[in-house]
DNA sequence: CGAAAAACCTGGCAGC
DNA sequence: TGCTGCCAGGTTTTTC
């Protein structure tokens, strides 16, 4: 479900919990992605929250004393309910509860995770993670060196969270169709203007998911409860044997490492 | 070594 | 209705 967008989304807002205390922690099934460890809970018991941030996808809430990494996988998500309001759905795994309200992770396929570390950027989780997309980090000259000496298809190296974090399947064919790049075009082949394009284009796609709270697909709500309404603006992604709304020529579906990829035939030759 | 494929899970949907 | 097979927004691990 999430990509970028959809966990700033998510990020934003539980941010309202920054200075609140978490007064109990109940995790219902341990078997997320990697088992929880033992100590979750009284090392996170009567902590404050500190701080909430963003790194990549994951979701990093500072305590005094440690760190909590939270992945919402494929099909998580967080949803903020009342302290009494004891309305439990199907897969609610983790709660964490508060004064007045609980944050409830849920996650069907439980590709999601949950860990606690000390320091962030020397977690095995985050530590060889490429550059934030939005940053000034991520740029042509970056990208282009990357490119110059890479075999592999376009798509599937901006989908490498080696070279750069937050960018997944749909953003992914969002942001070539917009530099006009052909997804399958091999990396080395590009030209510097080519990853110019790319690098302005997903930073545009992302700011404009972000601004409107992320895509619902099928299931993305924030965790306020409003959904996603960054679907409507999708130029490819879905949209297979439609016509490309700026050369109305077909938009193909083909696959690259077994994930869904669309792009327009002519504007992406 | 890098790149491709399999693996982790469940649910929804198309087709029979 | 119910079964089967395929597909799904991610990332690590295994295989080639």
């Amino acid at each position: 479900m999430p990509e970028l967008p959809e966990v700033e989304t998510t990020l934003r807002a539980i941010q309202k919990f920054k200075n609140s205390t978490i007064k109990d922690v109940k995790i219902h099934n341990r078997s997320l992605r990697w088992k929880v460890e033992k100590n979750f809970e009284t090392s996170t018991i009567n902590q404050t929250i500190k701080n909430l941030d963003r790194r990549a996808k994951y979701l990093i809430i500072t305590l005094k004393s440690t760190n909590i990494i939270l992945h919402l996988g494929m099909s998580g998500s967080l949803r903020i309910a009342k302290k009494n309001d004891n309305h439990f759905l199907k897969h609610d795994h983790v709660e964490f509860i508060f004064d007045k309200e609980r944050i409830i992770f849920n996650d069907p396929r439980r590709f999601g995770s949950l860990h606690l570390a000390k320091d962030i950027s020397e977690h095995r989780l985050i530590s060889h993670l490429g550059p934030e997309p939005l940053s000034d980090d991520f740029n042509d000259e970056y990208l282009f060196a990357i490119c110059k000496k890479s075999k592999t298809n376009i798509k599937s190296l901006i989908m490498n969270q080696k070279n750069v974090v937050g960018i997944g399947n749909i953003y992914a064919s969002e942001a070539l169709y917009l530099a006009s790049v052909n997804p399958n075009k091999i990396a080395s082949k590009l030209k510097k203007i080519d990853c110019k394009n790319i690098t302005d284009s997903s930073k545009k796609i992302l700011n404009a998911a972000i601004k409107v709270g992320g895509t619902t697909l099928k299931d993305f709500y924030s965790a306020d409860g409003s959904p996603g309404y960054f679907k409507f603006k999708l130029n490819v992604y879905g949209r297979e044997g439609l016509e490309c709304k700026k050369c109305k020529k077909e938009i193909l579906k083909i696959n690259i490492n077994n994930r869904a990829t669309f792009f327009c035939k002519g504007c992406q030759s």
